[in-house]
DNA sequence: CTGAAAGCGCTTACAG
DNA sequence: CTGAAAGCGCTTACAG
């Protein structure tokens, strides 16, 4: 049976002090008498006293809560993001709060009602950019901090970035490096609802670094579509087959370019021997399966997240911080040397 | 510049009635006139009034928060089984927050310390055993559902369970039917600090069903190591180099199939040709790599958990319910039948 | 150093 | 159907 829970009240009376008293000692106040102190917190011990956390938090006009809008389903190193956040969060006084987005709609209304709704005393939003039709500004009621948004719209907000640019940049030096020259990218389509952008900024990159050595990425071996394994794959099948096959094809993401791996195989290529690949992102199957791939630096982006954001609760920043996490080639056995060279 | 917030005060004012009723306007409450009650809400959202959560909650007596106690970062298919509980509880008026468990001294805290401070009326714990030194028990002040739990400790709890027995069953029936005879098992060390049950549950429905075919796993033949994928590899290795070679394995996880298909990889056999391999869970990656195996319905019990914490939270029943989810058989890429047979 | 009192923003018996 | 009042369990200026 669950007793009358034990209140403040409770301890004070026990104690033989005032409520004000014990909530001075409870909380560590410098000005309580030491023996005052101690005799109030050894009484909290004997009842078994827990604070209420909701009393504490109207009294003290803070939610003591941080909200983090995320998408678990479509982007699976939100998880590895949310670790970093909650290594930030787990020390301090803040809870946790997941409000996971499943559709656009739902995107929207946590953006649109969380930000002024006072259910949190600050907000982190993982990879999804606000819609036009949302104004997210540094005056909205509770703090925002954005993780791996790289929409205009934010550019006045706090934040932390990876680099995609750099990252599709990475990806084709090292299969430059490799010797290779007839060379593909397989990404996202242009128009997703939600509104990413991180494919669109690889292959920027990718064909920026390439252009500087003068190697080109005809139409033919650009291919794009819903992102996703098997629309990766039937991209690839249709380049592997084709009278110009690439010897190396860069994908936007990881699932992606198990998609292409699968392809080769399907055709009866050998990977790296006749066709090196190499994704982005460093998800948990690209180390099962070998996979050369960019690494983003995700629980740091978390953790780094969390600290602004923090840090914008306590004290609001002139200038909106922004970090950015720069990307990491890490080469498995995917990639390898062009046939005949260098 | 945050305006002053306002309160249900200000609509109260505003709409001309007082606190009482702007509050039983905005509950819906039967008992208010139509046209007061219209009233109070054109006001409310004209004013862009949100009612704050921890008054609320403070008045209600109820945190209106489930707590979920997950470890993310052991056990990948914990994510999935959030999204089912984040399914269920999207629709109430509950929050979610995540305790995110990093080590066992974590775990025991959070065990230890939430179920009596006030923090959640509800507690769901996921594939975390309660260490002995934790008694659990329905008469906690605060309702726990757990799933995916086995321990015996919380028999007399509300749970979901997947039924590993079974699933061990079906991973040998499978391979029995197959023709295989020389057949051999990958799990986990007995000694875990977590106290997880699956491997040693799994391995026991599978030699019972293979015992019903009078087919015996020889104890070289079982391979136990801590949960990983290098170390299932070792494993394999050692096995598929001895002089008796298995022609099938069952692993207790998809983690670990995944280390035994690259150890036969590297041993030069081809899967299934060679070797066919079945492993547990049905997580992401067993898909991209085509791994037959035995799937956990993760989402589901998620689901299923969060309804019957609701339902505790809201009538705690007499006799602690238990759902049990059965296994299924997934066959994709990595069985087949042995050679020359069946 | 300590206490009485006001206040945080709601909800809900209790009267009317 | 509506209002005045008490209460949820804390914190913290304000006096002393």
């Amino acid at each position: 049976m669950p007793r009358k829970t034990v209140t403040i009240r409770d301890v004070a009376l026990r104690a033989g002090v005032s409520v004000a008293t014990a909530s001075r000692a409870l909380n560590g106040s410098q000005v309580v008498n030491a023996e005052t102190r101690d005799r109030v917190l050894v009484i909290s011990e004997e009842l078994d006293f827990t604070p209420s956390p909701m009393a504490r938090r109207l009294s003290l006009g803070r939610t003591l809560t941080i909200g983090v809008v995320v998408m678990f389903v479509t982007r699976p190193q939100s998880v590895e993001r949310l670790r970093g956040v909650d290594a930030r969060l787990t020390a301090s006084e803040f809870d946790l709060v997941i409000y996971n987005v499943e559709s656009v709609q739902q995107r929207d209304r946590y953006l649109g009602d969380l930000a002024r709704s006072h259910r949190t005393d600050g907000l982190l939003v993982m990879s999804l950019p606000p819609p036009e039709s949302i104004t997210v500004s540094r005056s909205s009621p509770v703090p925002i901090v954005f993780i791996d948004v790289h929409s205009p719209s934010i550019s006045a907000m706090p934040r932390v970035v990876g680099d995609d640019v750099s990252g599709g940049a990475l990806a084709a030096r090292h299969l430059l490096d490799l010797g290779h020259r007839e060379l593909a990218f397989i990404g996202d389509a242009v128009e997703d609802p939600y509104g990413f952008t991180s494919s669109r900024d690889r292959h920027a990159g990718f064909v920026g670094e390439l252009a500087r050595s003068a190697v080109v990425l005809p139409p033919g071996r650009v291919g794009l579509a819903a992102h996703g394994r098997y629309e990766a794959r039937e991209l690839a099948r249709g380049m592997l087959t084709s009278d110009d096959p690439p010897t190396a094809i860069f994908a936007a993401s990881d699932t992606q370019a198990l998609g292409v791996v699968a392809a080769a195989h399907e055709t009866g290529l050998r990977v790296p021997d006749d066709l090196s690949v190499i994704g982005y992102d460093d998800i948990e199957a690209a180390d099962y399966v070998g996979l050369t791939t960019i690494r983003q630096h995700l629980f740091e982006s978390g953790r780094l997240g969390a600290d602004l954001l923090l840090a914008e609760i306590e004290r609001p920043s002139d200038q909106a911080p922004a970090i950015q996490l720069p990307p990491e080639l890490v080469v498995r056995a995917t990639t390898a040397s062009v046939k005949g060279g260098p």
